[in-house]
DNA sequence: TCCTTAACCATACGCTGTACGATTCCGCTA
DNA sequence: TAGCGGAATCGTACAGCGTATGGTTAAGGA
């Protein structure tokens, strides 16, 4: 997009800056090398434009971050339900799909989660169906906004885990072992007891098996409610 | 701390730089105006000191925010149970607990909580008031780590979502309903039904009783693993 | 008393986001 | 067709960032 370098309006026939075309650019960088690497110049520089350029298509750069968040976020609301489930799967389909939306980009979910400013109207409609299935599980309003937040949390906490913190303890098996290892005497006695019975290998986390049984005791837990 | 502004080695007496002022001065600045104005030339100010002073007794910014994690977390694995507690019920204070050193602080836990490189061995041996409810339970050491795991992911998220994602969103009652209503037709229509039936005084959210109701599904969810 | 070294400060480099203003040219109207 | 408003770009500049490097001072052991 004019990468002549020329200042001035771009000629009639050729390709222009767009919001789109930012946005495209800008997820790329964050997936590939991370959300320190998305900086103004970098982002410019991948475009073959100068900084300064991308303003007038976004106002700052959190608004590229928000803008980013859309993407991952779009048509998470219109994903339709597979037939023939009950509410239960249903909504565990939901957190699944609310999941893996985040999963795919990793770099970008940690920035989002942790940034209300990138909370738009396209994330507020992605809970829809979560709270279609509670719907049709019969629950009254307030019980359905109350599951909801609760899965949700728990859904951004697992991912918290799965992204970082777990990343840099608990899924390294070996290094939560030293770690505890070379604890003082006395210190979080029963964490140490159970780390090194798990040991180096059953230690090993599937987050995915992790992901199943949380959802199982959630939606039970949500069920007993309806009693 | 050397307010004199000379260079060269303090005097004897004279009060001098250390890592704890350091991590003391630090944290006020980031309760009180966030993470973004805790920079090195912030904090030497408020220091009464040259920036490069601080970097004598702590390598680099990032190693300040790993010694604000310790700090809060400190001595939170030594916390003893109150007697007489069921093991559910002291597992639910753990939750608590927990929940609590982070709320403390709610600028600096939005950080440690998505930034890796601050867990260190402090945050590590946090997790052992969980374990020793749960050992206490009766429960296979891998369903320990499992279910200490879904609990903490639990509270990481529940405090997201407390600290920031809900408080641009759900908390303001008339900013949700306000959103709602702007939504085109036909999008999130499960959503915006429960909303506005809820309306904006119906959907005032309280964390505390929140937290509790969702510690009462997920505990009982591990019980239901002992069966 | 000398010497090492801890603990401070000054300077400087390469980055950052972005305010401001100049430039170029499209597309509409007279 | 001439003129013109404004859209879209670029150039320059500024304040602020983290921190590498190296200089300066005095404490405290030899």
């Amino acid at each position: 997009m004019n990468t002549a370098g020329k200042p001035g309006r771009p000629r009639a026939g050729a390709e222009r800056l767009s919001r789109d075309a930012i946005l495209t650019a800008a997820l790329r960088i964050v997936d590939d090398e991370g959300v320190e690497a998305m900086t103004m110049r970098r982002l410019a520089g991948t475009l073959g434009v100068n900084p300064m350029s991308i303003y007038h298509h976004l106002p700052n750069k959190a608004a590229v971050f928000a803008g980013l968040a859309e993407v991952v976020f779009a048509g998470l609301d219109a994903v339709q339900p597979r037939a023939g489930l009950s509410w239960q799967e249903e909504l565990k389909d939901a957190a699944r799909a609310y999941r893996a939306a985040l999963q795919a980009h990793p770099n970008l979910a940690l920035q989002v989660l942790s940034d209300p400013s990138a909370v738009s109207d396209v994330v507020v409609v992605t809970v829809e169906p979560f709270y279609r299935a509670l719907d049709r599980g019969g629950l009254e309003p307030r019980a359905i906004f109350e599951s909801v937040n609760t899965l949700v949390d728990f859904v951004h906490g697992f991912l918290l885990g799965e992204l970082s913190v777990r990343a840099a303890t608990f899924d390294l098996a070996p290094d939560l072992v030293d770690r505890v290892e070379k604890l003082p005497e006395g210190k979080a006695p029963t964490l140490s007891r159970v780390v090194l019975a798990l040991g180096r290998d059953g230690l090993h986390y599937d987050f995915d098996s992790g992901f199943e049984s949380a959802l199982t005791v959630l939606v039970s837990g949500i069920e007993s409610t309806l009693r």
